[in-house]
Order: C-alpha cells, then sequence, then structure tokens
DNA sequence: TTGAAAGCGCTACCAA
DNA sequence: TTGGTAGCGCTTTCAA
C-alpha cells in the first residue's frame, strides 16, 4: 500500500535503480533527474522499506536494550540517553523488561538477535556467563551496563562499584561516623564491587567492619529492596555496638533503612547517617532528604550508545571496551553532620 | 552469517519450502521428516530472518511507543506493562522519548511508519491534530494514550481524567476543606479534564472556585513542575481567604507545592491539605507522605497493549475504541484531616 | 507429502 | 549518467 521506488520510477519513466541512487546520494545522477525524483518523493511522502534495506544490506539500523526493571529510575534513565544518541545517528531502539528474571532475559536476548538488530546492550541478571556465548556465536556485538562478570571478556560500561563504596563510606567517616555499617546488596558486580569499596576505605581510615555490621538485603519478594532495607536495619539497630552511619546498597534500601531507624525513634544523621546510591528523583522531598552516590546514569547511557554505534558500523570484532564512570557524593541532609562547607550538593 | 533455511535444506537433502514449512507447523509434512528437520533446527539454533519475513508477509511483529518522558514513572510504568504484554504473543517494542517536544514527535513517529511497525501507541505532545492524519494515511494503525483530542475520532485509552479532578476534589471537601483551589497543567486534554472534574465536584457540593484559587503550573523550564508547583503554591498562599486544599495536576507539582507549604511554615494538612494525581512510586517515604489519584498505569498499558494486538491482526480498519479507565484515590498524610476510617490506602 | 517458481522492496555490480 | 540483472531469506501458490 505504501508507495515503492517502484511506484515512482514508473511515474517518471525512471528505472528503480535511478531512484535508489537520488535517495542515497550517490553522485552519479543528473541535477535535473535529482530534482524531479526529490519532489516527487517528497509529495509522495516516499518512506524507503526497512525490511527490505536490512535484508540487502544486512543491517537493521536497531539497537537492542535488555534491562531488568525499565520503572527503575536509574534503567530509564539509561535508556533515554540511549535513545537520544542512537536517535541522532538514525538508529532506533528495542527495549525490554526482563524483570530480574534471568530466563526471561534470555528469551529476549533470543528474540533480538532473531532480529538481528545491530548491536545487544544489556543489564544483565544472569548468573552465569552461558548465554553470552549465545550472543558472541550470532556474531552480534555486544555492551554489558551497570552489572558485569568476572573473566568474561565483553564490552562493559557502568560506574566504578568500588569508587562508589569507597567515597560513601569516606564521607561518612569524615562526617564523624565510627561505626559505619553496610547493608548489602545481592550477588551481583555491583554489590559486590561497593562491599569492596566499603572495606577498602574503612581500612584507609585503620577501620574494620565490627561483627554484623555487614547485612544482605536478602530476597524480601520487595522489588527494590525498600521492605529488605527495613529489615536489615532494623538488625543493624539492635546489635551492640550500634553503628553510627550506614551506607545502603541503593535508595530503596536507603529509604527502608530511615524508615527503620525514624522508628526507633532515633535521628537522622545525628544517631545514625545514611547514605544510599543511585540518587533518585525527589529526594529533596523526602522526610529527611537522603545523601546519595550518584552514578551518573546519563552519561552511563551515553557512552553505551557511543559504543554501540562504533561497534554497529565495524566488520571486524575489535577489543573489548571497558568503560568506568567515576560515580560523586550528593551529599544532603540524611549524612550532613558537620556544618555546611563547600562540598555540598555542588561538589563534583 | 547465521544459519538460513537453505543451509539446512542443504544439510539435510530437502527443499527450503520444506524446511519452511516445519518452521511454521504447517500440517502436510511426513512426522520423520518434521523430526529431522526440528533437532538439525535446534542443534544450529536457527533463529529465522525478520527482514526477510516482513517483507513477504508485510507484518513487523513490532509495536511502535512514543512516551514524553521516559523517566517520568507514569510513562515508564505503561512503557513496561504494554511490553509485557506484547513479548507474550511475540512482539517487541520499539521506544521513542519525544522530550515533550511537539517537532521531535512527528519525527519519532515518522521513523516507526518507515519501519512499517504494525501499531504505533502515542502519548503526545502535539497541540494540533495534523500528524495523525499523517499516520492514517499510511494506514497504520494508531492508538492514543493519556492523552486526547477533541475532534479526533482516534483509538484512545488513558484514565478519566474529570473523574481525577472530581474525585481529588471530592476527597478534599469530604475531609473539611471549604476552600480548595487547584493548580491546573498546561493546556492539553488532561489537564482541562482535570479542571473540568475540580469545578464540577465543587458546584455538586454548592461550592465555587475562589478568584485566584486555580493558578497555572506555567512552563518554568522545570521537566515535571516541581518548580511550576512551589511558585503556584506561593501565589495561592498569599491570597486573602487563603485555600485550606489543593489540588495539584500532577505529583510532582505537588510535591513543590507541598515545599511552598512547609516553607510558609504551615501545616499539612492541618492549614493546607494537598492531593496529587499518578501515585509515583516512594509516596511513604516523603516528609509528608502525598495523597494522590492513581491513574492506573498499568492498566493503561494493558488496555493499550491489548487493542494493540487486536488492530495489528485486523485487515480492515474497524471503529475506534475509547477506553477510560477509573482513577482512584489513595489517601496519604497529606490530605488526611480526619481520623483514618475505613477509607485509608485499600480503598478500591 | 514434497518442491519448483515467483516475488516481497531494495541494493550491488557491471554493462551500456 | 543511466539501467539491466541478480540476489538478500523468506513465504505463497500450485504442480508433481
Amino acid at each position: 500500500m505504501p508507495t515503492r521506488l517502484k511506484d515512482i520510477a514508473n511515474e517518471l519513466g525512471l528505472s528503480v535503480v535511478t531512484i535508489s541512487k537520488v535517495l542515497r546520494d550517490h553522485p552519479d545522477i543528473g541535477a535535473e533527474t535529482r530534482k524531479r525524483v526529490l519532489k516527487r518523493m517528497r509529495e509522495l511522502n516516499y518512506q524507503p522499506n526497512f525490511a527490505a534495506r536490512s535484508l540487502v544490506s544486512g543491517k537493521t539500523w536497531t539497537l537492542g536494550l535488555v534491562v531488568p526493571d525499565l520503572l527503575h529510575p536509574f534503567f530509564a534513565d539509561v535508556a533515554k540517553s540511549i535513545s537520544v544518541v542512537a536517535r541522532r545517528q538514525g538508529y532506533s531502539l528495542l527495549i525490554s523488561s526482563s524483570d530480574e528474571d534471568p530466563d526471561l532475559e534470555v528469551r529476549e536476548i533470543k528474540q533480538l538477535l532473531a532480529r538481528r538488530v545491530d548491536v545487544i546492550i544489556v543489564a544483565s541478571a544472569q548468573s552465569s556467563v552461558e548465554c553470552f556465548r549465545l550472543i558472541e556465536e550470532q556474531k552480534t556485538p555486544y555492551i554489558l551496563i551497570d552489572r558485569r562478570f568476572r573473566g568474561l571478556d565483553a564490552n562493559f560500561v557502568g560506574v566504578d562499584d568500588e569508587a562508589v563504596g569507597a567515597l560513601a563510606t569516606s564521607h561518612l567517616i569524615e562526617q564523624g561516623c565510627r561505626r559505619v555499617a553496610h547493608i548489602r546488596g545481592p550477588e551481583v558486580s555491583t554489590a559486590v564491587g561497593r562491599l569492596e569499596g566499603y572495606k577498602r576505605a574503612l581500612g584507609s581510615y585503620g577501620l574494620m567492619p565490627l561483627p554484623g555490621h555487614i547485612v544482605s538485603l536478602g530476597a524480601s519478594g520487595d522489588h527494590r529492596g525498600e521492605k529488605g532495607g527495613y529489615e536489615a536495619a532494623k538488625r543493624l539497630l539492635s546489635i551492640k555496638p550500634r553503628p553510627d552511619g550506614i551506607f545502603c546498597f541503593n535508595d530503596p534500601s536507603a529509604l527502608g533503612a530511615m524508615r527503620a531507624i525514624l522508628d526507633a525513634r532515633l535521628r537522622i544523621p545525628q544517631d545514625v547517617a545514611v547514605v544510599g546510591c543511585g540518587n533518585l528523583s525527589y529526594s529533596d522531598f523526602l522526610r529527611v532528604p537522603l545523601s546519595s552516590v550518584d552514578q551518573g546514569s546519563d552519561k552511563i547511557g551515553k557512552c553505551a550508545a557511543d559504543l554501540a554505534l562504533v561497534l554497529a558500523n565495524r566488520k571486524v570484532r575489535i577489543k573489548s571496551k571497558v568503560e568506568l564512570i567515576s560515580p560523586r557524593v550528593v551529599v544532603r541532609a540524611s549524612s550532613q553532620r558537620i556544618p555546611i562547607s563547600a562540598q555540598a550538593d555542588s561538589v563534583s
């Protein structure tokens, strides 16, 4: 039903090839012919058929993105900035949500492979590396974001999670906390890295995690960790000596933790200071505005998209790139124990 | 590079057609042959080429979604539920963010048309109806969500905005507010509908909007209305008589309004009660938990997706469907002036 | 039950 | 500068 090259060719008494060349700005076309063709194309509002084009060229001009949860502001932000970069180069974005389910994720990836997207970008919920072998077999370039895997030589764009943990922990210590606890996340690279950073920072101040001061978020069934954070913080508060600072794996768990602290009639940050990670929107409107480590989600998206476009245009596989974004602490009331100095909010 | 039907055919000494039939579960294939073919397909991890298939069938098994802002929890939620429904039927989702820019939106829609998606779903930032004519010309079915247009006979799925306004306003009145103000949104159907509902509800209680009690969010440059809500509320608070309740166009503007109220050293809800719209996540963790009208974003997504799948499988155009989701109030502290009764949070 | 032929809309290659 | 031919991987139709 839509206009085809052939239609224009017939109307103008030219060949399909000529029209095709005009379409793609091929040099060897007469100025007059070109003008006529372009005019008619515009009149008919001609749109080339992507399927046909893909079939010939082997390129779909499509990027595939798989995230664990589109509703999570971090991933929404990443998706958005990928989409902006991609669009500028004529690429579209096929997005799917794996719901943190590794099997579903594999199915989604297979779907993207079947559709022959030019590059796959995935924030993976896998525990094994198997499914990436599948992608490699098909020779589709792919980029991991946010979460990485030991021993997998793959493109990666994400925040430097050890730096996240170190930054948050050092900040708490600098604010006068001496018993900094950590609510850690599940067994994925982000949580492990942040835990490492936490330990490293304590060490660099000559401190150690106190017994019971590292608790796990657990899979409390809640999506993002609010409930888990609440439970974990309750456990922490019952321990002697009680922590005077908590670095939480992510913002939702920090919200849960803050609720537990307030419920226990303790003050934030005077009794217990809290730092989260993710720097989600609306932080300024919380009961106690939450200090948080910003992961630079838009930067991650932009980097990943830029890399994707490079990969999409290479014929041969190139050496894997690893890009680590530097995190930054955004200090708000939940950890501000020392009078405001030059550091607040605008720190780089 | 990936396996083709022809490869399997050659290996097994069969014709391409036979393999193709097995692939699509065609009945007239010998049991033995079918088994052999399926086995080999699995071994080679065969994936049919979508581009080739689309070219023949004219179907892309792809839905296109255009939203003003993927970061907005409402649209993220809608996108997610569309994706879930679509996936179950083998459809993928091409998502793009228009950034509330009508021109950009048109370009995105053109892109989707060029890609011959089976259905376009769009939460539109247009002020005119022109661009939908474009879609109609190409005979691509489309569904408007969230925002609709007068005089455009199109499929629509969204919340009943008048009911939203009426519900929120009645709730405030029932909580004892007598001077209910409204911070209204821009000139789109959602804002207009909510304003109408607000007026209707006032009327049904024999009340009228007081002079200056309807203020506009304005385009204060902030993305979602926090700053606009702040400014608007400040203006409202300076008016005599001062409002004792504010129904805000959306949650971000309600957050801004609450900040203005607290800044003015007034109490929420005792001095001024506040209701927002959208019921975004984390509401429980706000300084004052925000009452909000839930728009049923997941229901909207599900409905839209179901409708899209129907449209994708019809040959002929069918009469436009309009589905209005009923909103519900979720009462939290910001509007709870009367002791908690059976109504709180669990109201349906 | 199987397969040969034609064609979807486009691009690449080479000849005119 | 222009166009004929071939073919991308698949489905549809019809004949064997």
